[in-house]
RNA sequence: GCCCCCAUCGUCUAGCGGCCCAGGACGGAGCCCUCUCAAGGCUCAAACAGGGGUUCGAGUCCCCUUGGGGGCACCA
């Protein structure tokens, strides 16, 4: 397969979102696989909704995801500038283009005079659409009406008759009457162009092979192919990809969902994912197979995605997202971590709190937790007893069950005695002795072990009981068992 | 309302006319392992929306119905 010059378009007004990630992501692997180029464009034209630090967060989300573009507004490039109102000029004379082949033509209405036809056409049950009052002004005295400095903005002249096919790599051909079809406004009245000018113009310019976008363009589709060939260029492949759905497969997900995801720990902005635990491997492998079929061992890293990847397998049906899914790789993901490195990526969740961890200690702790994380900041559930110096246990919790305070104070002592007599407690040595403890005294080993580990941890739930204790360290762990032992004792 | 897109287990999906009494994954149920929780292993329940065609043969092709989704801006 030839080289693909692959690029994703967000528009810096708000949050970067879940379905953004999507189509970098599929961008990036098709460029990749083929030894191509992915690109980050900007589209910042309109100028009202752009949010300040927005396209850094784009940059950012890209960048964590691990998602790494070839060209873009902050690294540069061949074909740029990356950002769209740098590129005012190359709108405006490919406007020009158009107008002089006929392809379009100024309008001078006013945006009160369009609401108004709109509201008469919606009175009449029609479908709401420019009426074409400028389409018929004399060019010559458009052009005229222009230079005086009347305000305009400029329209394709889509054509009232036939039908326009535009082909979709995922559904084929998609055939629509041209009738149906509106004079969109190519160039806004500020001079800056509409989604449907700058993104074929720039698309074209910057030698884009594969337009990954959403599903929600296939309604100006076919005046998209209509502005490419009116300029006379070859298509790029379109491949508009499935939306995504609310969970409960309701409507299109929406920023709105965010707000309500992030209650139960999960979100729909990309931002939000590494503060709520979430590892880039994880998210990837989550994304990348909502719209995209894999028949098999769906657990894959960038490189195999790459290995794998091809847009004939993409889907064409909406996908509704399903975080318990996420929750899967990204636990997944966190046990294909080497210790050394998901050591690194849990430390950050600690600072904040008053523990002191040290990364020796937290080392020895991360194969003791690996394995039950499902988000990185579980490890503050898991492992924030080792960097404790006490550890409070709750008194009822330190009862076996099926015992009284008395015999789980028996225990305690008893274990106290065994393990005091050990030079350290190291779990290969000290677990022998607390087994045989266990087969004489004829209590079981659920509820000795339980006893120690409210004891020693401070919690019914904890990684395994003695490699916990050989990190402790002998000092703690005796301590801890006496303190319980007197707790029980006093109930 | 009009236009467009989509349609396999609850969810994400494999399937591109016979290999399918439909495979995988998440989730669910059960069993095993087990010092708790996990992880891991095994097993089970669970789907081709409905109706017409085409064909020797349809989940796979065509049409209709139904359902879902998207769009109808000087927003992207």
């Amino acid at each position: 397969m030839k080289p693909a010059r692959t690029r994703v378009a967000p528009s810096p007004t708000g949050h970067m979102h879940l379905a953004t990630a999507r189509v970098a992501l599929y961008d990036y692997l098709l460029a990749k696989k083929t030894g191509g180029q992915f690109i980050l464009r900007i589209e910042d034209t309109d100028v009202q909704r752009t949010v300040d630090g927005a396209e850094q967060e784009i940059m950012d989300g890209l960048r964590w995801l691990g998602l790494n573009y070839d060209e873009g507004p902050d690294i540069g490039g061949p074909y740029g500038p990356y950002r769209q109102t740098e590129r005012r000029d190359i709108y405006q004379s490919h406007a020009k283009i158009l107008v002089d082949g006929g392809h379009a033509y100024p309008c001078f209405c006013t945006p009160e005079r369009l609401e108004k036809v709109r509201q008469e056409q919606m009175k009449r049950k029609e479908n709401p659409r420019y009426d074409g009052t400028c389409r018929i002004i004399d060019p010559d005295e458009a052009a005229r009406r222009v230079a005086s400095g009347e305000k305009y903005v400029i329209r394709f002249k889509m054509s009232h008759e036939g039908t326009t096919t535009a082909h979709d790599h995922l559904r084929g051909d998609i055939v629509t009457e041209n009738q149906q079809l509106n004079d969109y406004v190519l160039l806004k009245s500020d001079g800056l162009p509409t989604y449907h000018l700058a993104a074929m113009v720039d698309d074209h310019e910057m030698g884009i092979t594969h337009v990954l976008r959403g599903a929600e363009w296939l309604s100006t589709f076919p005046l998209h192919v209509n502005v490419v060939r009116a300029f006379g260029w070859e298509e790029p492949v379109w491949i508009h990809l499935s939306l995504f759905l609310k969970p409960s497969g309701k409507g299109k997900l929406s920023k709105r969902d965010g707000a309500i995801a992030m209650k139960d720990g999960y979100s729909v902005f990309i931002k939000d994912f590494g503060e709520l635990g979430f590892i880039p491997e994880g998210v990837n492998n989550w994304i990348a197979l909502m719209g995209w079929g894999v028949a098999e061992d769906d657990v894959m890293d960038l490189d195999q995605m790459i290995e794998r990847f091809s847009v004939d397998h993409l889907t064409a049906s909406p996908a509704a997202i399903n975080f318990q899914k996420l929750d899967h790789f990204n636990a997944t993901h966190i046990r294909l971590l080497t210790n050394e490195d998901l050591s690194a990526r849990i430390k950050p969740y600690f600072t904040g709190t008053d523990l002191e961890v040290r990364d020796e200690t937290l080392l020895k702790v991360t194969p003791l937790i690996r394995e039950r994380l499902v988000t990185l900041d579980d490890c503050l559930a898991f492992a924030s007893f080792f960097f404790r110096e006490t550890v409070g246990p709750n008194p009822e919790d330190l009862v076996a069950k099926g015992l009284d305070a008395k015999q789980s104070a028996e225990i305690a002592r008893k274990a106290y005695e065994i393990l005091s007599g050990l030079k350290e407690v190291a779990h290969t040595v000290a677990e022998p002795p607390m087994r045989a403890y266990v087969e004489e005294s004829g209590f079981s080993a659920s509820q000795v072990f339980g006893i120690l580990r409210v004891a020693v941890t401070g919690q019914k739930v904890s990684p395994p009981l003695f490699e916990s204790m050989e990190v402790i360290g002998r000092e703690k762990v005796l301590e801890r068992i006496r303190r319980a032992a007197e707790i029980l004792e006093k109930m």
